[in-house]
DNA sequence: AACAAAAGAGAGCGCCGCTCTTGACAAGCT
DNA sequence: AGCTTGTCAAGAGCGGCGCTCTCTTTTGTT
């Protein structure tokens, strides 16, 4: 981070207002949701004429992407800080209690931030479809993450349950798919290993999507944060972290 | 059903035009996704005037609704269907096989609807609240489904996993909020049954919604439906259904 | 001071949800 | 049969949308 006196004066006018339009179009998205997004609304914020905006922004699609960018990134962001908090506080071998802050703040992320979840997690935009070369660093930093969390407890040998599954029940197909993740994302874990870590990753954002998208009706739940505490206990059980 | 041939020749009339406006939205759901649906489209495909579609509808959001209730109706009858034909075939005592059939609908309902399916589970419309005396009924049918399921299995002692749990470990909040729902619902299962069953409820969408809304890679698994058989194996495993 | 690049302004195209008014038509009652 | 009542389609119109095109103003550089 260089702050903003880089480059010619003309760069710096075009980044502060570029940095405007992702702050508006933050709001909006906050405000009236993806669908809802409007180029001439952001225009009108900024105080300028709709047709200038695409100065700086190609479509409402290019701002659309922006704008899941820094989505994942905040996520990400909010994620491995409270992670290291826990590391630095409790050691590198407490994976229980990482992998619970893991969690947690992906929920509290998403509470706080619920139109820009639903960006990231919830239906996909209609005839929008993200970049790959731009969204998928991003987009998994969370996963990576949580396998950094479950290969260091497994490490230690403090990962028990998965491992007591034997690797010959999973079909071929997934066996190879495992190995390529292994290769790529260098995970040194067996299969059940992976298997469970993927199938605590899509549980973990189910229970997140459930409570912010409402799923549970208004009233069934006081805390909807105890609940989700008792998920997250009941995940790592599942994991065997200790 | 009394088919269409009740009442008088106007009501009939109107029947018919109803299900061709829900049979168009339906579809333009599908093509455009919910923030797409447009009553001047359906007007266009209908071949008559946009306002003349507000003679049958009251609204957008209101042709929402009955696309929503639709939805989750078609969902319903397809779990019930699956999981009682494994009743039929393997008898009432083959909770797992029956929880395996009941996850597999779902996934295999998304699958075929992802539109709906997003309508449904994924991000909330903005501006739009789905009015609660409509759609809670609906609404609630695969959990309740799936909480049979489990009750019963329970019931026949072939339940093992979660009622070893001590029930004290929950937070007195949670075991209130537990307690309306066994209530309300009928389900005659111990605390950690019930949080049991919610967990596998939003672990099962979880895995269904990621597999959906595409957040694996696209090339990342072979085949989605065998790494979402082994998930579902895993949680019936965490049920303990045998 | 002259100039080219960058940025804003404005008009316009076709779309949208939704409202209001008008006129055609059919059902039911006297 | 005649008349009222209710149903329905049509059309114009409001403001908003994404996006494009042209024209003018600003701005940094030479």
């Amino acid at each position: 981070m260089l702050g903003i006196m880089t480059g010619t004066p003309r760069e710096r006018a075009r980044a502060q207002t570029m940095a405007e339009i992702t702050r508006i179009g933050c709001q909006q998205l906050i405000e009236h949701g993806a669908a809802g997004l409007s180029l001439r609304a952001v225009a009108r914020e900024l105080g300028v004429v709709s047709s200038a905006v695409y100065r700086y922004v190609a479509s409402r699609d290019d701002l659309l992407t922006l704008l899941l960018v820094d989505a994942y990134n905040e996520l990400g962001d909010a994620v491995d800080n409270a992670v290291a908090e826990v590391q630095q506080r409790d050691g590198f071998d407490s994976g229980r209690a990482q992998f619970r802050a893991l969690a947690r703040a992906v929920r509290g992320w998403a509470v706080a931030e619920p139109a820009r979840y639903a960006l990231l997690f919830g239906s996909p935009v209609p005839d929008y479809h993200a970049p790959a070369e731009q969204t998928v660093g991003p987009g998994t930093r969370v996963i990576v993450t949580l396998m950094h969390i479950i290969e260091s407890s497994y490490r230690t040998g403090d990962l028990t349950q998965p491992v007591s599954i034997p690797a010959a029940s999973l079909p071929a197909t997934l066996r190879r798919d495992f190995d390529r993740i292994r290769g790529q994302f260098e995970f040194e874990v067996p299969d059940a290993v992976i298997a469970r870590g993927l199938l605590v990753w899509s549980a973990l954002f189910g229970a997140v999507s459930f409570d912010v998208f409402d799923q549970y009706g208004t009233d069934t739940f006081t805390d909807r944060g105890i609940l989700f505490d008792h998920h997250i206990d009941m995940l790592a059980d599942s994991l065997g972290l200790s």
